[in-house]
DNA sequence: GGAAAATTTGGTACCGGTAACGTAGACGTT
DNA sequence: AACGTCTACGTTACCGGTACCAAATTTTCC
């Protein structure tokens, strides 16, 4: 008892005894068992829960980095879950990251199975919703609107002269983000009266090569396309090697527009036209959010960490 | 007890207590204490520990969800860390997670500071080293032979008619992969006559803008250098952006190559002169020695996962 | 039908840390 | 000297699941 005193700097020993304490401690090479201290109940633990979609998307891999950092300087540890996309494997990890008593989980996407809803309530634990803001989260919700982002790129390129407009992207999954993206675009674009092509890469994560032969699965539907908007920019990237290897020039035969504002767009000689999205900024906000409902402090139950319009010069006014 | 052994599905109950059993479960959303099974120390726990230096790169990506993919196949959950590089946060983060009697540790990199080693060793737990593959590892090494890697690409850039070489990376730490790469370059370079100019972007992780500006860096130097090796892929593509945007062309005045063939090599018009190294395959190599060691399975002390030249066309032969 | 064997079910203790409380001794006050 | 007060340190019980063992019940078999 008294040494469990001395290890928590908790007062109400000598200086002589915590000395001897020390000692042994360093000669026994003794490391405290956490699970002893959160299994009496006396105090939550220090693990949170950080599920995302895939690592192979540098968006998850940014927030992620973001919400690590921020956890790890307030004494988190982040488990990591990984779902692919999909509601079974959330909730398969929920279920067993719940059995280890998170202090807290944060889950990327808005929509969970029925049962990982129930879990979800019932833990008595700060859930931190985050990518697409959600106006009645469980608890919190950290993100942007994804809808308003992809409406906005449509108005721009619309209002830039492009009709005929192509989209390439990697799942037709009602659920994520990346789609409420395109439902955005979709309505800005027959707001505008342009036609709207779309191509998915199914099977596939949004990176470089997907939206290469995405183009060219686009290219060889017959649609004409005078633009195309990619789920994100590393797709974007892709598209527009597969253009200009065929001979298209970018923007003047075709336009190109992104979604993200990667690191990739720093040593691009065309500055890509795109929406940038904080997301560092959205990782680390998810985490101070969850370290703020973790220590009682008062937190919004919506924080929109917003996007911005980057109208850069591979889509350009048209004549 | 008899609920107990009903949910581990132990045998020993009759049929009708399983469903009085199974409906209490259900009717009181009771989910198990996972807590308590491991802290009875009756069997482990199946948390193990990843540490990766950072999120930025890459290359640590494909690595760290090779492992999750793994890792979560067998059961197990992993617990990240992001040690930036540096063994004080390494040995920090050992001494948390170690106090969560994880099953396992899989650490990235070789070193680590003499207190981290100590808890290591008396820590009872299998403990996987991966990327830089070493011979005299605590436990399991499981990578590549980084030296190596370097001194090939150093002897086929001299073989190709390259003397006065430059190198571009992020980091002077002699502890990591990239510094052994760059050891093995030099040797080669040195052993063909060749002069090696190094340019280092402190600070900073190895992704496209360092290589950019650090290429930026080496040509203001003064150095006329005729090619120029790159700490990863990413950095590579920066420099060779660079390097065209002043108007060099790419392999004719200068030779570019970079390591690791990372994804955006499959959507550039020249194939990159790079180094493939098997990253998944690396991660999952890894997850799966872990499985083993976690089973009592007999487990080789080192795992060479190899490499291999793709000589590409950004680096050419001289005149 | 009754003893032996097998099956099912329940009681107790333990893992390691800590809250709650108890106690011994030092010290001060009147 | 008697009493209260404070500090330092020790004792006990508990968290939830499970190993171990004992008890109760059912089944088997002569």
């Amino acid at each position: 008892m008294t040494a469990s005193r001395v290890l928590r700097n908790e007062g109400g020993y000598s200086e002589p005894t915590r000395a001897k304490v020390m000692a042994q401690v360093d000669a026994l090479g003794y490391l405290p068992n956490r699970l002893a201290t959160v299994f009496a109940g006396d105090r939550p633990s220090t693990f949170v829960g950080v599920s995302i979609p895939d690592l192979g998307n540098e968006v998850f891999t940014q927030v992620l980095e973001g919400i690590d950092h921020k956890l790890a300087s307030r004494g988190y540890q982040t488990v990591l879950g990984l779902t692919q996309h999909t509601l079974e494997q959330e909730e398969a990890w929920i279920e067993t990251v719940l059995s280890w008593q998170p202090a807290g989980l944060i889950l990327t996407g808005r929509s969970h199975s029925p049962r990982a809803q129930s879990m979800l309530r019932s833990a008595g634990i700060p859930i931190v919703e985050i990518w697409d803001l959600n106006s009645s989260p469980i608890d919190v919700s950290v993100g942007l609107a994804h809808f308003d982002s992809g409406y906005e790129m449509g108005r721009h390129l619309v209002s830039l002269g492009y009709r005929r407009i192509g989209y390439v992207g990697t799942s037709h999954d009602v659920a994520n983000a990346a789609s409420r993206r395109l439902e955005g675009f979709t309505k800005a674009v027959q707001d505008g009266g342009g036609d709207l092509t779309r191509q998915f890469c199914l099977h596939d994560t949004a990176t470089f090569y997907p939206g290469y032969y995405g183009t060219e699965q686009l290219l060889a539907m017959g649609a004409r396309v005078d633009c195309i908007f990619y789920q994100n920019d590393s797709m974007a990237f892709g598209g527009m090697q597969y253009c200009r290897r065929i001979g298209q020039s970018v923007p003047d035969d075709i336009g190109i527009a992104g979604w993200g504002d990667m690191p990739i767009s720093s040593v691009l000689d065309a500055r890509l036209t795109t929406i940038h999205a904080p997301h560092l900024k959205l990782g680390q906000a998810a985490a101070e959010a969850m370290a703020a409902r973790l220590g009682d402090e008062p937190v919004a139950r919506c924080i929109d960490v917003g996007f911005r319009l980057v109208p850069g010069n591979t889509a350009m006014s048209r004549p």
